[in-house]
DNA sequence: GCAAGCCACAACCAATGGTTGTGCGCCCTT
DNA sequence: AAGGGCGCACAACCATTGGTTGTGGCTTGC
């Protein structure tokens, strides 16, 4: 099926006339007339009568309008979406599972006129992420870049927003009953966090999280992928994970497997967003709003030393919040 | 640009081979390159990089892939929406403003799973949408055959839903700022519903309406359109118009029209489907189901004549009650 | 009765979209 | 290191499509 011929029979039924809609289209009314007459033989059914001053809907004709109308509207958005110049918000995400996408899938429900896409650069190093932004390719990344020296001048970062981690336990785990846990409690405790990429952010995180609180944080082996960890925790009477509150997983309801926040201090995976400097795609503002209108993570909470974006109405460094954890 | 080449394009984003891709589809692998080619040459951007095992999605390509995919799935609808045989649920309504659209607008929003088309005849006469029933061109229409004995065997008529009706009209009118209204109080207003069809179903209710409750209603005139209707209201000082409470007539604000209920006896204008008792449409039950948990119009209630389907947890015939309005 | 307007059909031609055959590059094996 | 396997791209070829112009039939309105 041709989309040249859907948009033709829509302006056609629109106007009751091949010969305006030739006009239009810039082609020819025998051109139209063909291509009606192609749809038609396609789908087996007549889809106008033919009268004498033009021609008016079948039943048929009137049935498939809306979907002919809708397709064309997809086709449009469609190449909005990858046109070069002027194309769609496009952000980059670490997975659809994540938070990220969560968050922004909250924007597009409450926006659902933006035009934005969500695509996943597949690569760990976030030097990457930015140098993509900088070549605009996409628009933003939530990524983080501990090491504020690597940015180039014309890219920026934002706190985007919170992401209090939660501890992911099979059934069969001693904390498995637990309401809620505390740091301290977690300190005997295997937390295995498989598929972290050497000195990437997340293992520059647990490193500093398993020093801060005496933690049993085991990095090592490749990540099969979601469903084999899953599968592993539900087995398992002595291994836990930690995930993201606002994460996304998705697992056989019988697994059984139980979220248990962590509390007293919180503690929080500081998402950014990296930005360009200059030119930003006029949709970002939006998405910029919105992250900074989501509330930050419960007092007391714990983050990185390098979350060094003070938090809202904060004085301070948060590298002396992070070290040790305050009361309210 | 061709459906063909996007469906191509989703599943060789799927499996990650054009190879795959191609056998089923069941084409050849050049095939697929090419229809891949022309969407890349077409939309000016490479959608996939290739690899050394097949093909992986650029940035281009993982945000035109949900386009696509929603554009697939929007041609698949179409052409299940004409396909004779097993087309989809299709029903007959007198106007895409009507009550009748609406609440089938509600029943969508209900069931979006549903795939539903609605579609308008363009003929007064009944007789062509009983027809249209029989034949199996429409699954069901919003029509009323007054005269059951032109009923074929095969075709039945149920009723649909009660719509009470509203006088409408302009500022300047002696009535405007009424709450509500009797039918008493309309007795010397002028009330004008033009383009109804003589002998039509219209017809029958206006006269029966006119004559029960001694009313001035003048169905005179062609109608030039709901615009025309709107604009001399706005402008009249003496002229009504009598509309069902959830048509959805569409005005511009500066018109200042106003809708005023009409009660004791509310005045009803029962709403019948026409439908096939052999071979209904699958999705038929559904729209049925809804149509009987719609509540009646409230007591005292006027009805016509003709509307001799008992109401709900009644007795007796609604002619008697149509004849003369009863408290409840 | 005739002119005007609109759609369909015919003839023609360029371009498309499919095929088969082949070449190139990468990975993995030996 | 060499070679086979695999997967995509390019070339050549051909049937079909999709555009054009020209024309005819039909209805409508003057």
């Amino acid at each position: 099926m041709d989309t040249e011929a859907l948009r033709s029979f829509v302006r056609a039924a629109e106007l009751g006339q091949f010969r305006q809609a030739a006009d239009e289209l810039g082609v020819t009314q025998q051109a139209v007339s063909k291509r009606i007459a192609a749809l038609e033989r396609e789908l087996g059914v007549r889809l106008f009568a033919r009268t004498a001053r033009g021609v008016e809907l079948t039943l048929d004709g009137q049935a498939f309008l809306p979907h002919a109308r809708s397709i064309a509207a997809g086709v449009e958005r469609a190449i909005t979406a990858v046109r070069p110049g002027s194309r769609a918000l496009r952000i980059d995400v670490l997975g659809r599972r994540s938070a990220q996408a969560v968050v922004l899938h909250d924007y597009w429900r409450a926006h659902p006129e933006t035009d934005l896409d969500v695509v996943t650069l597949r690569v760990d190093d976030p030097r990457i992420a930015v140098a993509a932004v900088e070549a605009g390719e996409i628009d933003a990344s939530f990524r983080t870049v501990t090491d504020p020296a690597v940015l180039p001048p014309d890219v920026h970062i934002m706190h985007a927003f919170d992401s209090p981690l939660e501890l992911l336990v099979g059934p069969g785990h001693p904390l498995a009953s637990a309401r809620r846990l505390t740091p301290a409690q977690l300190r005997k405790h295997r937390i295995w966090v498989p598929g972290i990429a050497p000195r990437s952010e997340w293992a520059e995180f647990y490193d500093q999280l398993a020093t801060d609180f005496d933690l049993r944080i085991d990095a090592a082996g490749p990540h099969f992928g979601d469903e084999v960890l899953l599968d592993t925790l539900a087995e398992s009477a002595d291994v836990a994970t930690l995930v993201g509150a606002r994460d996304r997983y998705i697992w056989p309801a019988d697994h059984d497997l139980r979220r248990i926040p962590v509390v007293d201090p919180t503690l929080v995976y500081p998402l950014s967003l990296v930005l360009p400097g200059t030119n930003p795609h006029p949709g970002l503002s939006g998405i910029t709003a919105h992250l900074e209108s989501l509330p930050r993570a419960p007092e007391p909470a714990w983050l990185p030393p390098w979350a060094t974006t003070p938090r809202h109405g904060e004085r301070g460094t948060p590298t002396a919040r992070g070290t040790r954890p305050r009361a309210r």
